[in-house]
RNA sequence: GGGUUGGUAGCUCAAUGGUAGAGCAGUGCCCUUUUAAGGCAUUGGUUGAGGGUUCGAGUCCCUCCCAACCCA
């Protein structure tokens, strides 16, 4: 006869709270010595062996006097049995009061169930953690986007397939440092607030320190810095953290983001690529299990297979476009616009040419292309850090890696002379010269070596290689619009 | 910003304009090897919010909020 709206819920568990509170059991424990997580409890497990495990309880299977239970962290499951004549009456009251969702810590011995289950029995146990709130279905798990995305932590607690995404994204960039490590590459951390956000051309969020009088902007790529590091000395560095971009919310782009950027002295682009290729099947073999990435729908239905045995596809941008219209770069810019209404693309939006050529490469080249691509010799417009080619001053000495439909890295032989530089930065400021970060020309004045760079979005990568096609899925905590 | 779809119990989902339901969770009872345990019983609802049409609205209409997807 007891009443289950959410309130009643609540209330129920404060009564059991309340009731450990009188059996004198403090119900937010203290430190409880394991074994481990409960992965390597279960990778400790010996029949008889002594055990101790702590985690939340997730299943609960009565049988009475037999009490099954399962203890769960982001590990693993590890099931355990207690029984009133193990544990002791007294125990075993206090028990009763205990829910699905609560912390406790166990000390036992391992046994084999009928089942083939191993288990824990329980000879003596401790509440760590009394959960006041009914977590989501056992079976379903949450399926509510709004809990998966604003409450993360229910969403890990009952989805094993998130559970196994974040996992893959927490090895991948693990494997990524290691990677750089072992080849001579060292991680460094530069300024996230920056009087000039420069390095790309987006919209940097704002901000003001009151110390100095002065607005700062976050970072929106940490290349100039890292860039003043290879003037400094450094042959190889590597920045692998958090960019910012004041701009739209999107399946594909989140305002925070995480970015990989890599600079090798006296190497160049082609180097970069290669280097690029090997690192990313180095992630797909030991991660994701082999070359061969399969995207799934809902239902489990492979919707999408990206192939990536090498060796990558390397093509000109300019021979893509040609592929596309073969004579594009004949035509006067007044009817390169009627050719993209002709092949159904709006290009109405786009102010310079340039613009134009590359709203039909997103869209009919870039959103197209699933299997690695990399486009090389961009026009120099698009690139304003890159080194000019030698033959073809128009282009630049640069890569754009496309997979799954998402440009994933972009990599230069970088601009190193500082002339040049200046005059490219003017061009793209537009005449804002505060826009420009002066002392990073006078760095390049002082002489930076030749350099290969490459930027790899980490969001998108993860994306590609784990199968989810929201931006969302593979962050922990998107940014959501406040309840 | 525009379009489409959706929002029902704590969770997962049903319900021709005609008495708001199920499974899980919860509560009570039975069961000493269960594992989506099982059996019996039982509680739980401002149907996203606010208006309107109607004898009667979860369902139809309008406005707003939130989300997912598509487009810009």
């Amino acid at each position: 006869m007891e009443p289950s709206s959410l309130s009643d819920l609540l209330a129920i568990r404060r009564q059991k709270l309340d009731a450990l509170h009188a059996a004198d059991v403090a119900p937010f424990g203290r430190g409880f010595e394991t074994d481990g997580a409960v992965a390597d409890v279960r990778a400790k497990f010996a029949e008889a062996a002594p055990l101790r495990a702590a985690g939340r309880i997730t299943a609960h299977r009565d049988m009475g006097k037999s009490q099954f239970l399962d203890l769960s962290d982001v590990t693993g499951r590890m099931q355990i049995f207690l029984h009133a004549k193990e544990v002791g009456d007294e125990a075993f009251a206090i028990f009763q009061n205990l829910d699905i969702g609560d912390f406790i810590g166990v000390e036992g011995e391992g046994f084999i169930t009928k089942t083939g289950e191993p288990t824990i029995r329980v000879k003596r146990f401790e509440v760590l953690a009394k959960s006041l709130r009914p977590l989501p279905d056992k079976w379903h798990g949450v399926q509510d986007t709004e809990i998966k995305y604003r409450q993360r932590y229910l969403d890990l607690i009952a989805n094993p397939a998130s559970r196994e995404v974040f996992g893959k994204r927490i090895a991948i960039v693990r494997a990524i440092r290691r990677f750089l490590e072992e080849r001579g590459f060292v991680e460094v951390e530069t300024p996230m607030m920056q009087a000039v956000a420069g390095g790309a051309a987006a919209q940097p969020f704002q901000t003001h320190h009151n110390a100095l009088g002065m607005d700062l902007f976050l970072r929106i790529a940490p290349e100039l810095y890292l860039k003043r590091l290879l003037v400094g000395g450094f042959p190889k560095v590597f920045e692998l953290n958090r960019n910012f971009r004041n701009e739209g919310i999107s399946r594909r782009h989140n305002p925070e983001f995480t970015m990989l950027e890599a600079y090798w002295a006296y190497a160049d682009f082609e180097k970069m690529a290669g280097l690029v290729e090997e690192l990313i099947c180095h992630l797909a073999e030991t991660i994701c299990g082999g070359l061969q990435i399969a995207h799934r729908d809902a239902d489990g239905n492979v919707v999408k297979m990206i192939n990536l045995a090498r060796p990558w596809r390397r093509a000109r941008y300019a021979d893509l476009i040609r592929g596309i219209s073969p004579d594009w770069y004949e035509l006067t810019p007044e009817l390169r616009r009627a050719r993209c209404s002709e092949l159904g693309i709006d290009a109405s939006h786009c102010v310079a040419d340039f613009e134009v050529t590359q709203h039909l490469f997103e869209k009919l080249i870039e959103e197209k292309t699933m299997d690695p691509l990399f486009v090389t010799h961009c026009p120099k417009e698009l690139v304003p850090l890159a080194k000019q080619n030698a033959e073809d001053p128009s282009v630049v000495d640069v890569y754009e890696l496309v997979i799954n439909g998402q440009e994933i890295s972009p990599g230069y032989s970088e601009l190193n002379d500082p002339i040049v530089q200046r005059r490219r930065l003017e061009d793209q400021s537009g005449g804002e010269t505060q826009k420009i970060d002066q002392d990073f020309i006078e760095a390049l004045e002082y002489g930076m070596p030749p350099a290969g760079g490459i930027g790899i979005g980490i969001d998108r990568l993860v994306m590609m290689l784990t199968g989810v096609e929201s931006i969302r899925d593979v962050l922990l905590f998107p940014h959501m619009k406040p309840r």
